[in-house]
DNA sequence: GAACAGGCAACTC
DNA sequence: GAGTTGCCTGTT
């Protein structure tokens, strides 16, 4: 691969490259002794690193598709301001301020979420790499090798027991369904980036193993509708001790899940409720 | 060794 | 429709 040139991704301001990369949303990317993240997206990889207020990336491939992953031509400075939420909220968000809401390739999204259920980070991480590495296309890229992520196509195909290498538990039969299902075509993902939230989150459910949180979860960080409001154990604490009973996330309107992301992220990286 | 985990589905009343 | 249970695996 042709050597690539550090380039200027955005300011500090814009991203907090650790809150964007550790606040629960993606599994691919992964700091260095240093603090340089290093992962792959949309078959591409890539490293990112902080200097001075700058964020820098190294990477083959174009900024373009890298701002859109980032999100980048997203002001969530004036998205906070307009978040009617309480002061709960603005403290989650002045905490979080610098997250992205990652852009992630559609099929990664769903089969990573439904990995996540019942599960730990580090746990789940392990799985998606196993999956990646067993199955996925090699990548070098500055003296390390990276693993594209499956198409749904190759999961799809893949014997009988197949992915028992991937030590997933019951979760193994739902990551083909849903392979299946996006290779054959019974499921469009990219029509559903089109479609409205509600549609996209029916469609998803129709599979097996794929409750209203993980379906949220896709929605919000494959399918990029912001509007999406996964509620796990965290958001369900946050929202039963800090928000008025009969609060309806709804209510925050068409970003209600990037304020559901500094929600979640206060509450984790806090300990607050546990 | 038992209980539990960022969840789902099938089952119960 | 609210509550209970099993499900794989890994960690405490």
């Amino acid at each position: 691969m042709a050597e690539t040139e550090a380039r200027v991704l955005c300011s500090t301001a814009e991203m907090d490259i650790v809150k964007t990369f550790e606040c629960g949303q993606c599994f691919r990317w992964n700091a260095d002794e240093e603090g340089t993240y290093w992962g792959i997206a949309m078959g591409c990889p890539a490293k990112l690193w902080v200097q001075g207020d700058t964020v820098y990336i190294k990477s083959p491939g174009d900024m373009e598709m890298w701002r859109e992953y980032f999100d980048l031509d997203r002001d969530y400075g004036e998205i906070s301001r307009g978040f009617d939420g309480g002061e709960y909220l603005s403290m989650c968000v002045s905490y979080g301020f610098g997250i992205r809401i990652l852009r992630q390739d559609p099929w990664e999204a769903l089969c990573s979420f439904i990995i996540s259920q019942c599960n730990n980070i580090t746990r789940i991480k392990g799985i998606v790499e196993r999956l990646c590495s067993n199955f996925g296309q090699p990548v070098e890229f500055e003296g390390r090798t990276f693993f594209t992520f499956p198409s749904a196509a190759q999961v799809a195909e893949l014997p009988a027991g197949a992915l028992d290498v991937l030590r997933c538990g019951y979760r193994a039969p739902y990551i083909s369904a849903a392979a299946i299902a996006v290779a054959s075509g019974a499921l469009d993902l990219n029509s559903l980036i089109k479609s409205d939230s509600s549609t996209a989150k029916r469609s998803l459910m129709a599979l097996p193993g794929i409750g209203e949180k993980v379906a949220n979860c896709v929605v919000l960080f494959g399918l990029n509708h912001m509007e999406a409001f996964p509620i796990d154990v965290w958001i369900r604490r946050a929202l039963k001790e800090h928000f008025p009973q009969d609060f309806d996330p709804a209510c925050l309107g068409d970003y209600a899940g990037l304020a559901q992301q500094y929600i979640f992220y206060y509450a984790r990286s806090t300990g607050d409720g546990k």
